[in-house]
DNA sequence: TGCCAGGGGGCTC
DNA sequence: GAGCCCCATGGC
């Protein structure tokens, strides 16, 4: 048992071995949270958690413990697919650091709307800038936090308005992506298949390869984690780590993950580990 | 086809 | 510490 929710505010996390809420939160694939000394305070869409690492668990204190939980994607055994990554020789350094991050299901348009501003972008900047809409347009949570908007919401920020934000660019992008998400059956994209729906993530304005693979591996609704988001920076870090296994590791199944155990294991290289 | 459009972070010198 | 490149997408 990874997990269990103990009362109607609480989840407990028991297996640690695939559960690190610091290298979750720093895995490029939540952008709303706060930390400090007592934890992390996690925002996703309208939903909003207090996270503590004591001892052995993981404390996670929401109001909808069922929203979390299928957020951290707690039914899936993490180990099992570690386990079948184990005979990528080249991989298990990267497995062995990175082996607590798990991939989240997020909201679709909040995924959507926050890879279009991160595109050609820095995590600190376009961080600021997805809080500066929330501040503006989403909805007040307890504790001085707030909502990321809904697309009703979001059709109300006008080019200038993005562009105050710091989007520079990308606002009549992100003006134009809004109309065309409020005309998307949202709802039916899961039972597309994989083409139709990279055609129809593809037709929305500000989303290319990179942009869709990110939205179809890190949303609860699509959570296709053969997907891998590739970028120029993960081609020379596969190179780096894993030249001869490249080509079957961008090809596999647990593809989406991979890059996940990568991205995480060569960030603490460079931090000297 | 190849360039440009915020702006900040990271790199080299 | 100044100058350089990088970043992902759409439009021209």
């Amino acid at each position: 048992m990874i997990a269990k929710i103990i009362d109607n505010n609480t989840i407990e996390v028991n297996d640690l071995t695939q559960f690190d809420i610091g290298a979750i939160m720093h895995s490029g694939q939540v952008f709303r949270y706060y930390e400090s000394q007592y934890g992390y305070r996690l925002i996703v869409g309208s939903n909003y958690a207090v996270i503590r690492e004591c001892k052995d668990k993981v404390i996670i204190e929401c109001r909808d413990p069922h929203y979390f939980w299928n957020y951290f994607d707690l039914d899936t055994d993490y180990n099992l697919i570690k386990k079948d990554l184990h005979k990528f020789v080249s991989l298990r350094p990267a497995v062995a650091a990175g082996g607590g991050i798990r991939i989240l299901r997020s909201d679709f348009v909040e995924m959507v709307i926050s890879f279009i501003i991160s595109a050609n972008n820095n995590i600190k900047r376009f961080t600021k800038t997805l809080n500066g809409l929330a501040e503006q347009y989403g909805t007040a949570l307890p504790d001085g936090l707030f909502s990321f908007p809904t697309l009703a919401q979001l059709a109300e920020v006008t080019e200038a308005g993005y562009k105050a934000l710091g989007c520079g660019y990308r606002a009549p992008y992100l003006v134009k992506a809004v109309r065309q998400l409020q005309a998307m059956d949202i709802d039916g994209l899961s039972s597309l298949n994989d083409d139709m729906l990279d055609k129809e993530l593809l037709s929305i304005s500000g989303v290319g390869p990179k942009v869709c693979a990110c939205v179809k591996l890190f949303s609860g609704n699509i959570h296709q984690i053969s997907t891998c988001p590739i970028d120029t920076w993960l081609k020379k870090a596969l190179t780096q780590i894993a030249p001869e296994d490249r080509v079957a590791l961008l090809d596999h199944k647990y593809a989406g993950i991979t890059q996940q155990y990568v991205f995480y294991y060569l960030q603490h290289m460079r931090q000297g580990l």
